[in-house]
DNA sequence: AAAACATATTGACATCTATCTATGCATGAG
DNA sequence: CTCATGCATAGATAGATGTCAATATGTTTT
């Protein structure tokens, strides 16, 4: 997911002109990513705590490994979805806002 | 997908409060319906006539098997992204902007 | 009725994905 | 230094998904 780093809004809404293949590559990446539930809450638990660290937040609310949040919150963050910040032995992630508002305007929020 | 053809706000913003698992079941199958390139060209390409049919207008610029392009109405009717309508021999297909703008409401937009 | 056409369905197949267990790699505590 | 701890990686596996060719269904036209 190389370039999905830098936050540009990305298209006009997509019922407004047809997408083209780049576009519709690079969005449906990032819908994608948001189309897992376990993802979902993890995203929506980080952002209503503003921060959390992945063990000690994440990994009882959701129900599932260890492992399986870790690799969650590697897919979200390679979308810009989720900050991530290493302090010593913990890892803390804080939501990206700007990169949800990209995909919000593309629906047309 | 049961429920999903009525048009309600679902979810507060994600980032808000934490999702329950029926919330983020709901979103997340949105956000997988829209998680593939070709189905967002085609909502994209539905969005931007305001009106397509099937074959007509949607086979031909994506590139893709007539059965294919089929599959992925059908997805997009269920998830409520599309309405369609019956005219003799062709079936129009009309985007359902109410829809996206709950996606994008629980995005933040 | 028959042929042509738009769309849907079926069945098959390759690929992707979510998840787990087991293990490795750092870092801080004693 | 050694041990416990937080997190990542590797490997395996079951299930989901996108796609196509072939075929079926239904509708209009001739």
């Amino acid at each position: 997911m190389g370039s999905m780093n830098t936050i540009i809004p990305c298209c006009s809404p997509i019922l407004d002109e047809p997408l083209d293949e780049d576009q519709s590559n690079l969005l449906a990446a990032w819908f994608g990513v948001l189309g897992d539930p376990t993802r979902l809450r993890l995203l929506s638990l980080i952002g209503a705590a503003g921060e959390a660290c992945a063990a000690c937040d994440l990994v009882e609310p959701l129900g599932v490994s260890q492992p399986t949040v870790s690799h969650h919150l590697q897919v979200l963050h390679q979308a810009g979805l989720v900050k991530r910040e290493k302090q010593g032995r913990w890892v803390y992630y804080r939501p990206v806002a700007e990169r949800l508002a990209v995909l919000a305007a593309a629906l047309g929020g």
